[in-house]
RNA sequence: GUCUCCGUAGCGCAGUGGACAGCGCGCCGGAUUACGAAUCCGGAGAUCGCAGGUUCGAAUCCUGCCGGAGACGCCA
């Protein structure tokens, strides 16, 4: 790990221990990025109020910050150390340092990011999409933040499972069985529209639940038949999953979203499973009959008034719920998957049946110190009345509209600001797919995931500023220059040299890279990585208006901003990429 | 009543307990016959919802309030 913070810690606290002795070896030194150096260490302060009950005392901070200077040992990486302020130790690197360090990433195929040293099996469940219903904009969010950061885990050496739980299972199957039936099943096989337009197969099932009696019986003993596993009604369930299933891989080919078929395990996966969970929840002690349900009472929920909450394991008429299939879940994960981490990327209006889920889960046993399990909560996508969007509102705009439009708008924006003229149509419609899609996704994901916000079609394709197009834009001037020069990237070996302030700035950037990858791995937040490599571009850009590279003074310089903007395209490349953000090769 | 998330510049959002709170959009003023201006540089713009507390130090942690969104027994 070349992060200067790093190093730095592990120099400050070695200082530490020279100082003061060894039980100040662990301390946290406390460094942090300045403005007035690249890191300032910042221990002295909390060590002087410590050292002061030690040594009986009072303790001026600087003094102790001068002890810890004088036992500093950095000259092979930094240019100047100096105490300012109360107590703020500024350290400023050194330019070789810097430069040897970014030619180390240019060097390592994996830009300097380590593998993890202790890899976990992961569950990431992301997506979740209701078969025989039509994915809206609420969807997109978690299948795009979930995506995101199952590649991020992917990419850090941990063996990730990624995990659709598709809402393919229960009472709605009945009257959509029965409308399948009515519609006929040939016109399932041949993608006919009145059923694969699924909202409005789904709209009139509904319709006719609601309005004839004769149907609606129909569908509730079709239900019936459906969980007692009756074959032609398991079949005919078949055709529809079958018809969502291809539906969905449309909308995730088209996101490039990395799900597949195998990735599948929606709700009926688990139904056998649910007989012995339950069972075994009964056999500890921790189900209960309570108004004739079958509930666990985690401690600590109370409701309205103040009575004990319940989780609801088996309904009343004797039929389990998503609860129980989600307790079910989480014990086949530990059992038979064996995971470690288990990270929920579903919307915040679960979080309290999470909570709960996960507390009956660690009463059970299932979850423990050995084995999280985490909601990623993402926020609402709200209507312009403020409201939380739903499907059944009707009205709600689809998702395949919007990435219509997001795509059109980038045709627009192409046709006024591309200046290849050697790019020709079919390239053109590649390119503006990219750029819309990868403007929708980014928004997405450049803010926090748990923050809701109001749906606006124009934020989301948004060309300017910090947005997706910005960032492929930016690699876009990176290919370019390799093209003008007649140098591939990967023949751009340096070595690189640090001189102007815009390449330090930028061959700087580079180092954090691998830190910034584990921080939003821990927390789930990609929108730590997006940041990361909007700043990068940034500094990119920057150098890119300062330091000519093609034109440069000298074929020493030359060769060495060549190799930034090598491992600049590269980082960004990557960095795109474990977002799930296209990158086009011209635009 | 319990719980979750949110409140930071006109708008949209970042922000690891560290010095003077950043970025984008918008606004004002500049830069281009191009290593690609979907860009860059400069400027104006803030009582970090309010009040306490902890701390050498709080946008950040704790408590209470105010405001917004949402969830809360047999849908998923």
């Amino acid at each position: 790990m070349s992060d200067p913070q790093f190093v730095l810690a592990a120099r400050v606290q070695a200082a530490l221990a020279a100082a003061f002795g060894p039980s100040y070896a662990d301390s946290d030194p406390v460094i942090r990025p300045s403005q007035f150096a690249d890191l300032q260490a910042n221990v002295a302060l909390p060590l002087a109020k410590k050292l002061q009950a030690e040594r009986g005392e009072k303790q001026n901070p600087r003094a102790v910050a001068q002890e810890i200077v004088d036992h500093l040992e950095v000259s092979d990486l930094v240019a100047n150390v100096e105490i300012s302020g109360p107590g703020f130790i500024n350290l400023t690197l050194s330019d070789a340092w810097i430069a040897g360090e970014a030619q180390g990433v240019l060097a390592d195929a994996r830009l300097g990011v380590p593998r993890s040293g202790a890899p976990q099996r992961v569950v990431v469940e992301y997506s979740s999409p209701n078969v025989a219903k039509e994915m809206h904009v609420g969807h997109l969010r978690t299948t795009i933040v979930g995506d995101s950061i199952a590649r991020i885990l992917d990419f850090l050496g941990h063996d990730v499972i990624r995990d659709n739980h598709v809402g393919d299972w229960g009472t709605p199957f009945g009257m959509l069985i029965e409308h399948l039936l009515d519609v006929g099943v040939d016109a399932a096989e041949r993608d006919d529209s009145s059923v694969s337009d699924l909202t409005a197969f789904y709209q009139a099932a509904r319709a006719k639940f609601d309005s004839e009696p004769a149907f609606a019986g129909r569908a509730r003993r079709r239900v019936v038949a459906l969980q007692a596993g009756d074959a032609e009604t398991m079949r005919l369930w078949q055709i529809l999953v079958d018809v969502s299933t291809r539906y969905f891989n449309t909308v995730y080919e088209r996101l490039g979203v990395t799900l597949t078929d195998a990735d599948i395990k929606g709700e009926s996966f688990y139904n056998d499973a649910l007989a012995p969970t339950v069972a075994e929840l009964e056999a500890k002690g921790i189900a209960v009959v309570s108004e004739g349900a079958l509930c666990a009472f985690p401690p600590g929920f109370t409701g309205r008034e103040g009575e004990p909450l319940p989780v609801i394991i088996r309904k009343s008429d004797g039929g389990y719920n998503y609860s129980t299939t989600d307790l079910a879940t989480i014990r086949y994960r530990v059992d038979t998957e064996d995971v470690q981490r288990m990270i929920y990327v579903v919307g915040a209006p679960q979080a309290l049946h999470f909570q709960m889920v996960f507390a009956v889960s660690r009463m059970a046993g299932w979850l423990g110190d050995e084995v999280r399990a985490e909601h990623a909560q993402i926020g609402n996508v709200l209507g312009v009345d403020g409201k939380i969007l739903r499907t059944r509102a009707g009205g709600t705009v689809k998702l395949a509209e919007l990435l219509d439009e997001a795509v059109e708008r980038a045709g627009r924006a192409y046709d006024e600001h591309a200046r290849d003229d050697t790019i020709d149509g079919a390239e053109r419609a590649d390119i503006v797919e990219k750029v819309g899609i990868g403007a929708v996704k980014y928004a997405d994901l450049s803010v926090s995931r748990d923050s809701e916000y109001i749906f606006d079609l124009d934020r989301m394709t948004s060309f300017k500023g910090n947005t997706g197009p910005y960032l492929q834009y930016a690699t876009v001037r990176i290919r370019s220059i390799f093209r003008k020069g007649g140098v591939s990237p990967d023949d751009a070996l340096g070595p690189i040299l640090v001189a102007h302030e815009a390449e330090r700035a930028l061959a700087l950037r580079l180092l954090t890279f691998g830190t910034v990858l584990e921080q939003a791995a821990e927390t789930a937040e990609p929108h730590r990585l997006a940041n990361y490599v909007f700043e990068l571009a940034q500094d990119y850009t920057t150098f890119f208006e300062n330091c000519p590279v093609l034109k440069a003074p000298d074929e020493t310089t030359k060769q060495s901003r060549l190799a930034l903007c090598a491992a600049t395209l590269r980082t960004l490349s990557t960095g795109l990429d474990l977002l799930g953000v296209p990158t086009p090769e011209r635009m």
